[in-house]
DNA sequence: TGTACATCAGTGAACGCGCGTTCACTGATGTAC
DNA sequence: TGTACATCAGTGAACGCGCGTTCACTGATGTAC
């Protein structure tokens, strides 16, 4: 029954091979290419049969969201992997940050129709509370940002909300650079706009008693161009 | 012929009606609400009429997003031009640049569907070098941060491409509030998340020389809370 | 000032498309005995 | 181990929708004489 292997009259995992169609679907044309016949299609199975798994159409595109969220904090979680080590924590904690980043804008280049659907109209509000935070990758955010406080970098007056803000930088970048005018960028330019900002949000963040040669340092030691 | 007030069967000014009615289409539903039908309809014409005006949906979608940019820059100078008046030139110039952040943000707020139109997928492009500049909102924020250099405050190694990490963070907190996960954000929080943003954006932005409390006093100066 | 006529800006009907969704159905599966 | 049967997961045909676009057309306009 779990056998994913066997193909018969009925599917057995059709829930699953839907939404990765979806995905897939997503990846290619965006939120807008996600639609049941398609996915169905894909699945090899008749638009009926997906709504024994989906009550609608939105349900469909929810599911994908998830799906290309989750992708996303993968990606975001390679990059703050492949980070090298060192013993600074001041160092580390930027260091995190900047990859955190960095991981966001390069998979909205990489997989331009993942990102916008994953931010589609209507996704997962953060309500009420903002510290209620149940994104992955929000939460990534979270944690940096506290790191830079333990560590002394960020002054706790400059704390609060300040997720919002390196969200914002990073979000909005992304955006920009995948539908916005800044769609014709050369990468090198893109990468050097990328590091201005990264650096400028890092500058806006630093305690007063932090000089901001030390956010450049950081941020130039991490070479950026091994990915894409 | 130029009577507008005049309705016979020739419209006498199809084409200005036709974009209207699109602009109050993507006003209403964003860019997936602006079709040729819909805005014949609005205008009190048939579909065909349209085509002797424009050659495609696709161009009437681009004078859509063409007329919601010039709304959204007409938005942004009301704000610039509401700063009351002062004598001290940095507090000018950085009152400016906020002052152009809040406006791109309210008309994002209180116009979603126009600025959704806006961005939508496929404007022109800041094509090749940066530095052609041809979007007046754009135009305003190059401006804004000359200033900003002539005045002392910014510092001239950290003015390149200044304009894309402050254009990224005033365009990303826009859509994260109106279609992303802040959505739910109440007003007053929202309002605070902003000034938090505009405040460590005039930090990173900020010379060395140039004591971080000065951005702080400045931007408080400037009551947030009056619109929308 | 009047008229013939080219041009222009609309109409109305129709096309094919892909979509979401519903209906009555049927073949496959698994379980109770 | 075999069988009857309920349940489950699909099929196939059809619906109505709004869309972009094209066609042959016609009424209104403005201009040359």
């Amino acid at each position: 029954m779990a056998d994913p292997a066997k193909r018969g009259y009925h599917h057995g995992d059709l829930r699953n091979a839907l939404v990765d169609a979806a995905a897939q679907l997503a990846e290619e044309g965006g939120p807008r290419s996600v639609t049941i016949r398609a996915a169905a299609r894909a699945a090899g199975v008749t638009p009926t049969a997906a709504y024994r798994h989906f009550e609608s159409h939105e349900q469909l595109l929810e599911a994908t969201k998830e799906q290309a969220m989750e992708q996303m904090a993968t990606a975001m979680r390679e990059h703050v992997a492949a980070l090298p080590e060192t013993d600074d924590p001041v160092r580390r904690a930027l260091g995190r940050l900047a990859a955190i980043g960095r991981g966001y804008i390069y998979f909205a280049i990489s997989e331009p129709g993942l990102f916008r659907t994953a931010f589609e109209q209507g996704g997962s509000a953060i309500d009420g509370d903002i510290f209620e935070k149940h994104d992955a990758p929000f939460r990534m955010l979270v944690e940096a940002l506290d790191d830079l406080v333990e560590v002394g970098y960020l002054s706790a007056a400059y704390r609060p909300m300040a997720e919002i803000t390196a969200w914002s930088a990073v979000h909005g970048f992304s955006t920009l650079v995948i539908d916005g005018p800044l769609r014709e960028m050369s990468q090198q330019l893109r990468d050097a706009a990328m590091g201005r900002m990264l650096l400028l949000l890092a500058r806006g963040l630093a305690d007063s008693g932090v000089s901001s040669e030390l956010a450049a340092a950081v941020l130039s030691d991490i070479n950026p161009g091994e990915e894409n």
